[in-house]
DNA sequence: CCAGAGTATTGATATGGATCAAACCCGGTA
DNA sequence: TACCGGGTTTGATCCATATCAATACTCTGG
């Protein structure tokens, strides 16, 4: 179990991800010099200087080109927990990136039931569902408050005539989104409970690592109910599973805070058969 | 049950399909006149004269335009039933669309078991998968003997830079893939056996529909095995829910041969909780 | 500080689909 | 023609997860 000491060093190291502030990436800090240092909000603020920049978007542009990337945001939006960003349904206009905060997208049967098709944070892209017919099809909800990039579509393609670097990196970008979806469909048609969610938590602290954060430490987000639609098994069943790997000292759960005690063992659950 | 004759005027109707060759769409039917008629299958054939131009290419272009779409095809391949168009690490280099046949695309865990993402029939494109990091992530294997058109891709990212109908394109069938799967999340996560081959079947024969082919009758290109694979269920159990629409009379089944009864009861079952 | 709603845990029981097993069907081939 | 093997169907049984239910925890707002 956690002591309070583990969780006071951890609430006091956390909230960097929670409010979405600038982290330290890759050892370095990334600075903001020569910009003048005003707390106000700004209602338009450039790429080049966004310290999500590495994630969002492509790398090894000319300068002329980064300034020229400035353009496709257009402004920022702040979303409160629980709003949402757009729906199923809506017009498509903008891809949406998040600056800060934490989102779900869900997909729903026309009798009601949903299902969560992904959680995104900070750096990552919202909105590529709304392309093909001009129409979101799925919701997007902030978990809590969040801010996010507003990148009008057509701005996007106009650009992408002209900058070959940026073409290529929303090709990329959606091929990603593709591919992701196809570990999802593996994950929900041949794993068990306890397998998927294994593969769920090394995915998340794989993705906050490379944000800067603990490989080891997490707070969830989202419910063990929003957990469970993601994977396909009941809220029951996730709390059951998470109450297994504590009891088998893998991980340290207390509600929504986690610490991967065996990083390697819950690895192994995700690969084996296990059960035969 | 199939009566004799209504098998054998199956035979004689859907072999259409099975043979890729061009089919009745949309009640008229797509001709080449001028050209010469070669029966010997040419190695290299324009786009703009491919029956399968509505379901590949971008619509509305101008002719000039059309002409250059003309060199995104390479060659064509052919693929014997049961061979690999691509596997999972091959390098990425092209992205394929389908003239003739069928395929299953699979994504697999290191432990061994894998899963269906998706099955495509003629007009559709595969490969989309490899774009994010030069490799492909699945193994596209043919159903049936078939011949793709081989699109290079670097070809196609540069003409997208030109033709700006195509790079719409391109964003378009991407973002439809992302959708698809979408549903196919939904499908795995949240639906019962039953529901998900009444969506299946659905999904099927609206596809042939729209390539000219009956709504009501299908041959599948698949062993139950591969669509349990698909559905996330055994094949034992996609072998009862068969049995179990045809007990209702929702379909009649013969092998591999199926005929929807009532699409309409087939669509209910889809969407609705159903069992409570 | 308390009240109440939302969230989480845990136990008891039910069940849909998996698993194991046997038989069957059909196309290909010796 | 008989045989063989992959694919399919169907039955019997088992088990992982759903479902139902009770309790407990946590945060929020008054």
């Amino acid at each position: 179990m956690f002591d309070p000491a583990t969780q006071n060093h951890h609430h006091g190291h956390l909230p960097d991800w929670q409010s979405g502030s600038p982290a330290v990436r890759g050892g370095h800090r990334v600075t903001t010099i020569g910009l003048k240092d005003v707390s106000a909000p700004a209602i338009k603020v450039a790429c080049s200087n966004c310290n999500l920049r590495e994630l969002c978007m492509p790398i090894g542009l000319t300068k002329a080109e980064i300034d020229r990337l400035d353009d496709v945001v257009d402004t920022r939006r702040k979303i409160k927990r629980g709003a949402h960003l757009f729906r199923n349904g809506d017009r498509f206009n903008s891809l949406y990136a998040i600056r800060t905060g934490f989102f779900k997208t869900c997909v729903a049967t026309e009798d009601g039931r949903d299902q969560v098709t992904g959680f995104q944070m900070a750096g990552e892209l919202m909105g590529l569902d709304g392309i093909v017919s001009d129409h979101h099809t799925c919701d997007a909800i902030a978990l809590e408050d969040s801010e996010v990039c507003v990148m009008p579509f057509d701005r996007i393609e106009q650009l992408s005539l002209e900058v070959n670097a940026l073409q290529r990196h929303v090709h990329k970008i959606m091929s990603r989104e593709i591919v992701r979806e196809n570990g999802v469909m593996l994950l929900l048609g041949s794993m068990r409970a306890e397998e998927r969610l294994a593969a769920f938590l090394l995915n998340l602290v794989q993705r906050l690592k490379a944000r800067g954060f603990s490989a080891s430490q997490l707070v969830l987000r989202m419910t063990r109910e929003e957990i469970g639609s993601y994977l396909g098994m009941k809220l029951e069943t996730v709390s059951r599973s998470f109450s297994k790997f504590a009891e088998d000292g893998l991980i340290e759960v207390r509600q929504r805070h986690v610490r991967i005690v065996k990083a390697d063992e819950l690895g192994a659950i995700v690969n084996s058969p296990e059960c035969r």
